[in-house]
DNA sequence: GAGTGGTCTAGACCACTTC
DNA sequence: AAGTGGTCTAGACCACTCC
């Protein structure tokens, strides 16, 4: 078990401070060599590191030390940028695309309306000191939303519902899974295909308790810790 | 990219229900030659499913389907057999250990005690049909549960604390990460060190505001799907 | 006892990043 | 142009499970 001995090594010196959040790691080749073992073994305590969320790979760049996680509270409303702020971090959102399109199966389902009903798509990118950690997919009902798509995203969605709609959300619905990066998504994340990722999908109430929207988070499970505080009946 | 393309193969062969939930997979030889590969190449791929939370690995056993996860929501103080039972699901728990014995670090940090203050720590794994899903390690305040290990933990712990001492669960704060099987936790869960899992820690006060216990869950990730409802301000 | 999964070796080629 | 990570091959041995 040659690689968990590894793993622990590599960890040691992340705690000692002696490889710093952000920074990154020394090529596989020489890593392997100083271990005195193979690519194919390093690659493994890498791999276990990254499930730890002790460590992140870009695509092709190679592995770096994982930042703390963001506090995320899915029972707040707070637009990312803000709670990202709260937390003395420096986060900034990238639109991908904004479109109607028909519903795809799970957003239909989501948001209980027939399948291929048209809705609003945006697709944005978040960054947390310039690392893309989420892929965010909104899908809006466009009948709270008339002409949505005609305003700039300089401003979060909640301002906009609020400034522009007097649509505030009023309740949240949350699920949260594990799941892994494929595709475009993991793409936007400069992730490779494959890497561990937390799914966080919400489904949106508005003050008159209907469904207005729902959104899809594909987040780098390293990058965030999901924290709440319950009242019990 | 072969293991992009078997992890596809086999995700089709489980959806279309050639392969069911909690049966186990062909010999990784058998699978390797049936796609054409070496089984390093093919473990990538189930590496991959295992990620997804598609299949599940029991240490030197094999990969299994996975079942249906658990639908968990940390705001409900219902038991687990109970959640299980409502989800018609089939559960049980085996206690692994009842000790009184000097807070962990996390364990004092948690619960706002010095390092080292004396506490119960009761340790139990949980079954849904048969499968253990999930390890819960409870660090109890003894100060409000004076001689709690003598009782018997045939009944749940909140069964215990309402009836025996009249404490109620009133509020829990919860937070969930990604991590990876370790030790002694990764046998009791039969998985291989490394596994993907998913971390549950919830803290929980009494009807009069005071922390009571805390509790860690090391969950088999593919196992649980958390879901909860929060109402806004 | 046969077969299986866990672990490891020692290479290789390619496409991409980085300089 | 050099170096790196992504991917893959073709083996090997051991300890464990399962029959």
């Amino acid at each position: 078990m040659q690689y968990l001995k590894i793993m622990e090594a590599i960890n040691e010196q992340i705690d000692a401070g002696l490889l710093v959040a952000g920074n990154k790691l020394p090529a596989e080749r020489k890593l392997a060599e100083s271990f005195n073992t193979t690519r194919v073994t390093l690659r493994e305590s890498l791999a276990l590191l990254e499930a730890e969320g002790k460590l992140y790979r870009e695509d092709r760049r190679g592995w770096f030390v994982s930042p703390q996680p963001l506090r995320y509270d899915p029972t707040y409303t707070t637009n990312f940028p803000e709670m990202a702020r709260q937390q003395g971090r420096t986060a900034r959102s990238e639109l991908i695309q904004a479109r109607l399109i028909p519903a795809s199966r799970r957003a239909a389902s989501l948001l209980k309306v027939p399948p291929l009903s048209e809705v609003y798509r945006i697709d944005r990118v978040r960054f947390l000191e310039n690392r893309p950690v989420v892929v965010v997919t909104n899908f809006i009902l466009p009948r709270f939303f008339p002409g949505l798509l005609e305003r700039s995203f300089t401003h979060s969605l909640t301002t906009i519902y609020r400034e522009e709609y007097g649509v505030l959300y009023s309740k949240t619905r949350y699920r949260v899974r594990t799941t892994s990066l494929l595709g475009d998504t993991a793409q936007h994340l400069r992730a490779t295909a494959g890497s561990p990722a937390m799914l966080v999908e919400r489904l949106n109430y508005d003050q008159h308790g209907n469904v207005i929207d729902c959104d899809l988070e594909y987040w780098r499970h390293d990058a965030i810790s999901i924290e709440s505080t319950a009242t019990l009946d």
